[in-house]
DNA sequence: AGTTGGCATCTTGTATACAAGAATGTTGAC
DNA sequence: GTCAACATTCTTGTATACAAGATGCCAACT
């Protein structure tokens, strides 16, 4: 074995909690999952509690793993902090971005146009997620990337809910080029707030969405 | 037993790397570990794997687990990031900040204020520390105060240093002031900036205190 | 009938046994 | 004398066996 199955089971359990093969609530049985992967309990354990530090498992001693999908309310929480972790981003990249990385972040910003305009929102959300992470990289900080990388990855799936708004593409385009312009200049406050908007929207979307889903109007 | 083995010996490991009894880059015999806590290496790397979930312990494959001491780079990168942390949380505790809350930190700071007088560090340094907490909380945010609380203890060995700076605690009374000012004045903003270079102001002297040390000057 | 206590069973937490990869030391050849 | 290949040994990763807490059910008692 080149890798270790813990890693391997880690990531199927996450996809399954993902897709709803498990959902929120559900007791992960240790035995069942394990000869589903056909493995011992004991990688399967350490795969809930990598996923338990992430968030997605709930590890009550004594009672098992629990799906633990957060709420509508602790999303808009860590949609929030969201905002506060890319405007640190922003802000900080504002003085240290480098030429290249601009250039760069014009290049993917490019192309996230050319997606807006060909309707394509695949390749727009892999350009939007390549402008993103030039922006946490190039805030010089190896920590605040790292975990803003985290917490991106954890609302990725939520985020991508997003781009199902009419108009949200090209509102968001804007927003970019509002980013883009405060990077460029350098202005630290610029480009923290335009970055805080950008994000918040999102949240505040998500909370549209979810409760036009309630509503089954509009 | 009414706790996990597991849980208590991440503690132990944690005060053991913290008080320097494996210092950085130290390989972590797990047989060895596990022996002097008496249990067997299951819990023990439980244990590890969640050491290595806080940053303390790198877990390589195949090689083992090896004490990760943040250097000064990665230090100051995590000071950067409580700083803005923190600062979220006081832009958002301005707006949602209770009568209470705001009645709690006047008492918090007054004690602090007492405890400068008194030259009393421990107590200064407790009251300091329910300050900040109480804007975490204040900040209406779980997410964000379960996170900020996090990084907060895992700097908590480090902040304590700032202590023996002459007159740290006279400047930080009046930093806490304006945070305070800027909080019952609901002024997001300023809020943000105080709390920002308040914690900021940590990270270099903790900066000038490891240089300090080299060159034992001053 | 409701409640409570005890028992059976199930599940987690821990220990130990086993397998496989990595490190190291030795021996042989050049 | 040095380098390389092999074998030995050590350590990690995994499986299984065992112990102990938790759950649920049934019966007995109020």
């Amino acid at each position: 074995m080149e890798k270790r199955h813990a890693d391997l089971i880690a990531e199927q359990l996450e996809e399954r909690i993902f897709d709803g093969t498990h959902s929120d609530g559900d007791r992960l049985d240790e035995v069942r999952l394990a000869e589903h992967f056909g493995v011992s309990r004991t990688p399967l354990r350490e795969a809930l509690q990598r996923l338990a530090r992430s968030g997605l498992v709930e590890l009550i001693p004594r009672r098992g793993a629990f799906v633990r999908q957060p709420g509508p309310v602790e999303l808009l929480e860590m949609f929030e902090v969201m905002a506060e972790m890319e405007a640190a981003c922003g802000r900080l990249a504002a003085k240290r971005i480098s030429d290249a990385a601009l250039a760069e972040l014009h290049s993917a910003n490019e192309k996230c146009q050319a997606a807006v305009s060909a309707q394509n929102t695949d390749d727009y959300y892999a350009e939007n997620e390549k402008f993103h992470k030039i922006i946490y990289q190039e805030a010089g900080n190896g920590f605040l990337a790292k975990e803003t990388g985290n917490l991106h990855r954890r609302l990725q799936p939520f985020r991508r809910q997003q781009l199902r708004f009419r108009g949200r593409m090209a509102q968001s385009m804007s927003e970019h080029k509002a980013i883009l312009e405060a990077l460029e200049a350098g202005d630290s406050e610029a480009a923290a707030h335009a970055l805080r908007g950008h994000v918040a929207i999102q949240g505040e979307k998500f909370h549209s969405l979810m409760a036009g889903l309630k509503n089954a109007a509009e």
